[in-house]
DNA sequence: AACTCTATTTTTAGCGC
DNA sequence: AGCGCTAAAAATAGAGT
């Protein structure tokens, strides 16, 4: 990748070498996951532990959601069509997530420091609008963890087909 | 990226090109998970649904096992709710960055629809601070003269330590 | 450690096959 | 869908601050 000599295919030896690559290689990571999920409108969950012991996580729905998804596959390989996370049955509901969505975006592609004014001012409006909504709906903010079961472990991305392609 | 014009960050609509273009940056990005596991030592697992219903997984362990860390990790993705505000221990309004990303990786994680109003309402206030200050920002200094010694607090993901670094 | 800078490698959009 | 190609953009190793 960089000036001297490419990089070796396998662990870095030097520790603090090790913690920086890490540092900067998970950001890249953690982006490419958000750029993947947001331009494919892919549904993407993603748990890092560093060899410290600090857990990332960055999911485009929820880790548990996406995991139970991930389970049904697994398990039965047959999955319902319940309450899928990205339905926009709702009007308002989906003007604030594409709301949020291009906030995401934008800060993630600007460093939004002092580069645009005009654009924060109308996403601060979305937001409030998105808020006014949000309000007037309430309640309603369930999560909803699962069980584990440990079983199988696999290597290389492994493709499932669910439905129709 | 290419050719023509940069890409832009937001949905691909056209559904051709966005199935292409899944495939590709899937590619890319099980890639880089596999490298960041194996170059830094890092325990990895991740899950991605294309549009299309296929499952895709890679993990450098167990997608179970790491799950499992995850969640005796206290549930990570749960302790953001309203009560306790925790998440913004800073209060630091002044740093935009850190506030949209916070918003950014928010709206990501949870789906933004009628889920947390108070939350919601905290981050409006953020973005309205960030507002101001940007405004103010703008028409003082328009260099990159930063002096932002302050700095800190800038990960996309959250993090939870664990053991020590 | 975080941030910059910059040379270099890597990824990738858009083609054509 | 997959493979190869090319040029442009992005990521990043390494070193300095």
């Amino acid at each position: 990748m960089a000036r001297r000599g490419r990089v070796q295919l396998r662990r870095i030896e030097d520790k603090a070498s090790r913690q920086v690559r890490f540092s900067k290689r998970r950001a890249g990571l953690f982006k490419k996951a958000f750029e993947l999920a947001l331009l494919c409108d892919a549904e993407v969950a993603l748990l890092v532990f560093s060899p410290a012991g600090k857990l990332y996580e960055y999911s485009s729905s929820s880790i548990e959601g996406t995991y139970d998804r991930y389970h049904q596959f697994g398990g039965a390989g047959r999955n319902m069509n319940e309450g899928d996370a990205s339905s926009n049955n709702d009007e308002d509901s989906s003007n604030i997530q594409s709301g949020l969505r291009e906030i995401a975006a934008w800060s993630l592609q600007n460093n939004a420091d002092e580069s645009d004014a005009n654009k924060l001012e109308k996403l601060e409006k979305l937001l409030t609008d998105a808020l006014r909504t949000t309000k007037s709906k309430k309640m309603l903010a369930k999560q909803n963890s699962s069980g584990s079961t440990s079983g199988e472990n696999s290597n290389w991305p492994r493709a499932h087909e669910e439905g129709r392609a």
